[in-house]
DNA sequence: TCAAAAGTGTTCGCTATACACCCATGG
DNA sequence: CCATGGGTGTATAGCGAACACTTTTGA
């Protein structure tokens, strides 16, 4: 796949570039969070963007967006969902570059620098500067596709650290959909669900109080899976 | 945009081709039909595929679904959206193609024929042959978006005619959810949407009876969804 | 002593669901 | 007279939403 300095590859009709982004979705206990890649080469030399690339030939769109997730935050196995391609002709001032975009969901807490040399960062939701090319329009949607999704699949999980509070878990929820919900009915709606398991541990808090930890449990969501179940919040 | 019979683009890297495949879904009053074009030509020559072409270089993927959609059933503004992007390397036995897929909902009675030679039929969705490429499980995703989405919007009323009984309507959910209500509920549940505007008229049935006609009510549904609502079936 | 965060249970109202009878017609 | 299809209303159970008090401790 490797390729020589003179143009080698011949059409008889233009054909698009292809690249895949990747909005990659960060909790840091307080807000969502996603990262951001400051670019090093025109066009919108240093501005921020969403890490991408061009599809290799012989990957397929998701593998190219697990490359680029690897590439920047070591994350091997993160959730990631395509959710929307855009092919607007006039979106790269350069070519026609067509682009698939995934979302990925990773824990912030274990997420280590990335192999690449760029420039790389975390911004709060609400603090995104102006981004290159039509990235503003991704961020958006994917936002919008992230909070409709979890109406359908327990995702939040995979943005917490394996064992945490039910309040985590309710702050994440209320950041994602942007509501409040009452302490109480959410705890009980969460539990009665039967997602959760709760651990033995416990964590002090800053008050020397203690908190009850849980885990989500894949094992039962499998199984409630099967039967077909909604999560409605 | 019209070329010489040499090839006239070079690119440093391979480019793949990208095509649109458009999932056209009509009701025929008792099951959910899907158009359905037989390939004149080599690869899978003989077989039915999806409708479906290579994006021009100046229009957007949209743009693309639209022009087949029209070539195919000359419909211009049809319910439409962009619901996946294959990108599997093997997925095209010549050489390497990503295809947009959409999904469209066309009023079937409203139909005419396409002005495309190729030969397209119309297929129950449980009678569907063996398609070509990847098409039927591009065909799979389509329905399981389709029956995903319906939760969100009403979506239902692109695939009936303006004016409809009650009866019809809860055929069309029954099928496309695949599940059965009871009569009283469904109506009572759709009324109390407010999304329905009972007509005047009445449509006589088989046997001499009559049964309300209604209409969509999209400027209701226009200030409903400016509040923000579910769809729950 | 006051503010912050967590644990705990009950009540009320709404809505989803289940269900039965009447009527008109065509066969 | 029976089968078909449509119209209509009620009763019950379960769920979502609202809500208050206690405890511990750090400031």
């Amino acid at each position: 796949m490797e390729n020589k300095e003179e143009l080698k590859y011949h059409y008889k009709y233009p054909h698009p570039s292809v690249t895949t982004d990747c909005v990659i979705f960060g909790f840091d206990g307080t807000k969502l969070n996603v990262l951001l890649i400051e670019r090093g080469i025109e066009p919108f030399k240093g501005r921020w963007a969403l890490p991408g690339g061009f599809l290799r030939m012989d990957e397929t769109g998701l593998a190219g967006a697990k490359r680029e997730l690897m590439e920047e935050t070591g994350f091997k196995d993160a959730y990631i969902k395509q959710f929307h391609t855009y092919t607007d002709p006039q979106r790269d001032p350069r070519e026609r570059v067509i682009t698939i975009a995934y979302y990925a969901l990773v824990r912030l807490s274990e997420v280590r620098g990335g192999d690449d040399a760029a420039r790389a960062e975390w911004f709060a939701l609400d603090q995104i500067p102006t981004l290159a090319f039509d990235h503003d329009r991704i961020l958006r949607d994917a936002t919008a596709e992230l909070r409709k999704q979890i109406h359908f699949e327990p995702i939040g999980f995979e943005l917490l650290p394996e064992k945490f509070t039910m309040s985590q878990l309710q702050h994440l929820y209320e950041v994602i959909l942007g509501v409040k919900f009452d302490r109480r009915n959410f705890s009980s709606k969460m539990l009665k669900l039967g997602l959760l398991t709760e651990l033995e541990e416990r964590v002090p808090l800053v008050n020397k109080k203690v908190a009850f930890l849980y885990r989500f449990n894949h094992k039962s969501y499998a199984e409630l899976k099967e039967k077909g179940f909604r999560l409605e919040f």
